[in-house]
Formats: C-alpha cells, sequence, structure tokens
RNA sequence: GGUCUGGUAGUUCAGCUGGUUAGAAUACCUGCCUGUCACGCAGGGGGUCGCGGGUUCGAGUCCCGUCCAGACCGCCA
C-alpha cells in the first residue's frame, strides 16, 4: 500500500494513529540531531520528523540521504508538533517515522518547486512536469477543470447535448490559415484541423439536436500572442428556433452562473453596446470599461483654429486621464514618444492640463485659449486635475491609436484591477469588413453570419453597409466569446459566398454539403463560441493563458519539452506521397 | 513579415564610459547545530559571458551577422 492518506488531511483528530503516506521529498530541514522532512502531494504538505532518540540509525541514514523531488513512502505513527505551524492544514501534527522506501530517487531539480521559483519561463517549460508539481500551477489546472464542470453542469441543466465532431476535416480558404494534415490512403490529399465545428453545429441543428454545445479543441495555423495558442479550447454552443435575444440571455447566465460558482462572486446585468458605438467611444470593438476615458470628438471645437495639424484631418479625438495634470515635462514627451513607436504609429499627441485652480496649460497654447480648451474639457468629461490627450488624422488609425494610448494611461494607473470584472455584450457588428490587400469583402464573423433582415436592401448596392446578428461577449477588454445568427436559407447563402468573392463552383465545392442541407428543412439557428483558455484566465485574474493549459505552446509554436514540431523520416513521407523541398536561400 | 526587450554560475540577475583574477542571491556539496518550517552558522565546488565575425594594445561591455526566448504590430473568417 502506497498511502492511508493524502498529505493534506491528517490533524489532531489522528494523533496516535499509525499512518502510510507517499508524495514528494520539499525539502529536508537537517539540525543533526533531528531531521524534518515536508512530503508533498497534490493536496498538500505533511511534515516528517527523524530523530536521534525515537528513530532508527538505518533510517536516520536513509532520511539524511534524502534529495529534492525523492519519491518516497512512509510509515509512521501521528504525533503534535512541539512548534506547531499555522500556515500549513496540517500544521499541528508531524509524522514520527518508522519505516522508509525511496521509490525513486530524483536529480536536483533545474529550479526550485515553490511558489515563487526561481525558475524563468523558459527553463520551465521545458521541465513543465516539474512546473505542475507547483502549487501555482496546480491550482490553475484545477481551477481551470471546475470551470469546465461548471459549464457542461449548466448547460446540460438548460437540456444542451455534448456532440463531439471530427478533428479531420476539409481545408477552406476563409479565415485563418488551417494546420494540415496528409492522407496516407488518399494520396496528395490532406485533412485540414477544424479553426471551428462552424459547419457541423450547423448541419446538428438541422440534424434536430436543438441545444447542442462542446468543449472542444480548435486549431489555427497563426502567430501567437501572449493569450493565443495555436491549438485552444472553445466552448461551443448552438441552439436552433432562436433569435438574437435568446442567445444573449443564455450565455450572460452561464457567465453569472460561471462566476457566482467558482468565484463567488454576483455581476450585475451585462451592458449591451453597439459596434458603431464602441468605435466611437472606446476606438475599440472589445472596450475595457473598467475605467471610464471615454473619447470625444473634437472637430467642430478644435479645427480652423489656425493649428493646422488638426485641420483637413477625418477625426480629432481626445480623451480626460484622470488625476495626471501634474504630468512634467518628462512625463508628457515619454507619452508622445510612446504613441510614436512603430507598434502605435501616431504621428504625435496634444496634451491639456486642466489644473486643480481652474486653468489650462497645453501644448498649443498658442492656438487655443482657455475658453476653447474649456470646451474641449466639456466634450471629453475632464475634471480639475486631469490631463486631455488628443490625436488626429484618419479615423481607422487613430481610433486605435488612442485605444492603445487608453488602455496604456489605465495600465499605468493602476485602472486595469484583475479582480474587478466589467463583462458586456457589443452587438450589431459589420456583416463584412473591406480588405486592402485582396481586394474584396471578408466576413468580419464568418461566412454563415445572417445580415440584417433590415439592410438586406444594400446587399448589392452597399454591401459594406449591412450590419449583421452577430455579438461578442467582452470582458475586461478581451473577446471571450462570439457568435451570431446564422444564414439558413441556401440563396442567402449562395449570395454571401458570392459577396466574399466565392465563385459558383468554389461556392458549391467548399460548401455545398452545408447549402445541400438548407434545402431539407433547416431550422433558423445560432449560437456563440467562449474562448474557454481565455475565460478562465480571466476569471483567474491573468491574461497569459499559458498557465492555463498543461502543455502550452512558445512563441513560435513550438513545443519546447517534446521538441515538436519535428522533421519526419523519409519512410513516412513516402507513404504519404510526400516530398520536403525546404528553399533556402543563396548567399 | 516587422518593432522592441533580453540571452553572464544549475537558476534568477548585477556587471558604469572597453582595462588586472567576472560578482550577488539562491540552488548544490561538506562540516557544525536539542524544535525546524524561507531554519541558522562556517567552509567549498561551480562560467565556451548564446554562436560567428569585426574594431582595438585590450571586448561580457562597441559594431555587423546569426540563433534562441519574451512582449507587441501585421495576421488571427
Amino acid at each position: 500500500m502506497y498511502r492511508s492518506h493524502n498529505n493534506s488531511e491528517l490533524n489532531k483528530e489522528n494523533i496516535g494513529q499509525e499512518v502510510t503516506l507517499s508524495g514528494w521529498i520539499q525539502k529536508t530541514r537537517d539540525k543533526g540531531f533531528m531531521i524534518w522532512a515536508d512530503l508533498r502531494d497534490r493536496y498538500g504538505i505533511t511534515q516528517l520528523i527523524f530523530d536521534e532518540d525515537r528513530t532508527s540509525k538505518e533510517i536516520m541514514a536513509t532520511a539524511k540521504s534524502l534529495g529534492r523531488e525523492f519519491v518516497v513512502t512512509i510509515k509512521g505513527k501521528v504525533i503534535a508538533r512541539e512548534a506547531v505551524n499555522k500556515n500549513i492544514a496540517t500544521g499541528d501534527i508531524e509524522i514520527l517515522v518508522s519505516s522508509i522506501e525511496i521509490i525513486n530517487e530524483s536529480k536536483t531539480p533545474p529550479f526550485t518547486i515553490e511558489d515563487n521559483t526561481d525558475g524563468g519561463e523558459d527553463i520551465r517549460m521545458k521541465y513543465r512536469y516539474l512546473d505542475i508539481r507547483r502549487q501555482e500551477v496546480r491550482e490553475k489546472l484545477i481551477f481551470r477543470h471546475k470551470v469546465s464542470l461548471e459549464v457542461r453542469k449548466y448547460l446540460s441543466g438548460e437540456e444542451f447535448i455534448e456532440v463531439e465532431t471530427p478533428y479531420l476535416i476539409k481545408s477552406t480558404p476563409e479565415g485563418a490559415r488551417d494546420f494540415v494534415v496528409p492522407s496516407r490512403m488518399n494520396s496528395g490529399e490532406f485533412y485540414a484541423l477544424p479553426q471551428s465545428p462552424q459547419t457541423f453545429k450547423q448541419l446538428l441543428m438541422i440534424g434536430g439536436m436543438d441545444k447542442y454545445f462542446q468543449i472542444v479543441k480548435c486549431f489555427r495555423d497563426e502567430d501567437l500572442r501572449a493569450d493565443r495558442q495555436p491549438e485552444f479550447t472553445q466552448i461551443d454552443c448552438e441552439m436552433a428556433f432562436v433569435e438574437q435575444e435568446d442567445i444573449l440571455n443564455i450565455f450572460e447566465n452561464l457567465t453569472k452562473y460561471l462566476f457566482k460558482t467558482v468565484n463567488n462572486i454576483e455581476l450585475q446585468e451585462f451592458p449591451r453596446i453597439t459596434y458603431d458605438y464602441a468605435m466611437e467611444t472606446y476606438g475599440n470593438d472589445k472596450p475595457d470599461i473598467r475605467f471610464d476615458m471615454k473619447f470625444g470628438e473634437l472637430n467642430d471645437l478644435a479645427q480652423n483654429k489656425g493649428f493646422q495639424v488638426f485641420d483637413d484631418q477625418e477625426l480629432v479625438v481626445g480623451i480626460a486621464v484622470p488625476g495626471c495634470s501634474e504630468y512634467s515635462r518628462k512625463q508628457t514627451d515619454k507619452l508622445i514618444k510612446w504613441v510614436k513607436r512603430p507598434q502605435v504609429g501616431a504621428s504625435g499627441l496634444i496634451w491639456v492640463k486642466c489644473l486643480e485652480d481652474g486653468t489650462y496649460k497645453s501644448s498649443v497654447d498658442k492656438f487655443f485659449d482657455a475658453d476653447a480648451l474649456a470646451s474641449w474639457a466639456e466634450r471629453v468629461n475632464a475634471k480639475k486635475g486631469d490631463l486631455i490627450l488628443v490625436m488626429s488624422g484618419d479615423t481607422r488609425k487613430v481610433r486605435p491609436q488612442m485605444s492603445a494610448l487608453r488602455m496604456e494611461m489605465a495600465e499605468t494607473l493602476g485602472l486595469r484591477d484583475p479582480k474587478v470584472f466589467a463583462p458586456l455584450w457589443v452587438v450589431d457588428f459589420p456583416l463584412l469588413e473591406w480588405d486592402d490587400d485582396s481586394n474584396r469583402y471578408h466576413a468580419m464573423h464568418h461566412p454563415f453570419t445572417s445580415p440584417k433582415q433590415e439592410d438586406l436592401q444594400y446587399i448589392e448596392s452597399d454591401p459594406g453597409r449591412i450590419k449583421a446578428n452577430a455579438y461578442d461577449l467582452v470582458l475586461n477588454g478581451n473577446e471571450i466569446g462570439g457568435g451570431s445568427i446564422r444564414i439558413h436559407k441556401k440563396e442567402l447563402q449562395n449570395q454571401m459566398l458570392s459577396l466574399l468573392g466565392f465563385s459558383q463552383e468554389q461556392a458549391v465545392e467548399q460548401f455545398g454539403f452545408l447549402m445541400d442541407a438548407f434545402q431539407y428543412g433547416a431550422p433558423p439557428h445560432g449560437g456563440i463560441a467562449f474562448g474557454l483558455d481565455r475565460l478562465v484566465a480571466i476569471m483567474y485574474g491573468q491574461e497569459n493563458i499559458k498557465d492555463f493549459i498543461a502543455f502550452p505552446k512558445n512563441n513560435s509554436g513550438r513545443d519546447v519539452m517534446i521538441n515538436a514540431p519535428s522533421a519526419i523520416d523519409d519512410a513516412q513521407l513516402d507513404e504519404l506521397s510526400l516530398k520536403v523541398d525546404i528553399k533556402k536561400e543563396e548567399a
């Protein structure tokens, strides 16, 4: 037998009992006459004691030889500690060891297995199995498990059915790049891994499943970020006979339920704003509304007053940064430098200090008098003590730039409190998005999103102004879910695909199966998908999703532990009828 | 594809304006220690300064290239 108890459950009640425990040696404290060892498993830590008077010489010698991360099984008696430790659950007791077996020795780990580990990200990923022994990582994985479990409970309670959909599917040109898998039995042909189970869940609706969900891996071969992995998990949902309102309600309730059961937080009703409002007010379709700093458009107040920088620009926009009117020249210069970085790409930044005495000081005092500056202050809702920051230029450039600045200021001012949760719905997304590179419209959400009925009239004349029945759930500046009401008629789907530049043949080749299915009584339907990794990370108060994934990939899509991806041998290539021809640039 | 930051002991980092034998903490090893729990004390071992080239009397430090890691922009229907 390896254990009668785990390492967190013994306490005063157990004093006198003979127990068997197993685990890893966290640390030994050798005082010569007495040796303590912390025995760790996933539940906690129990202190073992060996001492000259009560422990045999042989066991004493074994105790001296214990190293970090040795796996041992011990038998012993639960005794009261002379000096208790209030910091751990088992702090009242210790185990006087009567026998010990070293099950497996361990090399000295490359980093310490502690909450404040000395290991950097690099080394921890290479030895991820050691990293997972740390309480911090373990807790995050358990937290994720709890969220998944509650999702399944809630949706099952609402009569959703979890159905698995295939991973080996068909590559499509729309959207992200596909990961492809060569087929041995069909030489020269490839499967693609799903970017989402989108068409399958729609087919399930046509199949009458009515309410479907799946906690499912999705794959996208695009560049990565702190909150983006090439394989990631979605809570994928679809419902038939519903309107947008039904979906928003159910999944708002799911979100509230998760926060209640997992975080013990009661969320209020989620605000709903339109995409257009989000862009005008926050310059961004996933606004962080934990703080204010709403955009104020200043065109009418600031243009044609002799300041050439503003004149003839499409947009002049400002925000009021709270409590920063005392910024020094050095600090404002730093901000100007920051917005000029290539990542932001602004051409400049104007500042106005709203001083406590009611006067203004600005970088454009030559061009604007106090009355003018006061009118700006009113427009951007600036109070005494605030710092107004203003940028100008093309709307589609300035908005994201100002948005980046808004987030940066919030970050510096500590307004992005990870323990505060501000969810909202962004609705009425545009159906299409013009792409200069390919010189055509792209679906903003995906090609199956239904246009709003009242905008169908623009489908020939001005497709760009069509709004969609599409919505995102945004939490603290992150998109954590997105969905839409889908098209369920063949004709409209065809029209949509042709808007996206598909020829009739391509449309049939790519999505003929779906449009065929629409002809056999497709019900109206719609759905949503949540990014589970991101949701879990944010609920936990973090934005980096790596620690919530047991074995994540690094920035370049590599698994540094197993060293994947890697080359495959010629025999394997032969079977797949593949030849690898890596082009190397000639010097 | 691009921008920025970093790469020095097992690990995390410091190392200025180029100058003698490259440091700290921690981890590791040895000894001591009668209640430790971040134990303490004394001692010890441990370095291809990512790699290649260049400038220089002299390079961890400056320059060029390259690889790796991280954050971001593009990209992510």
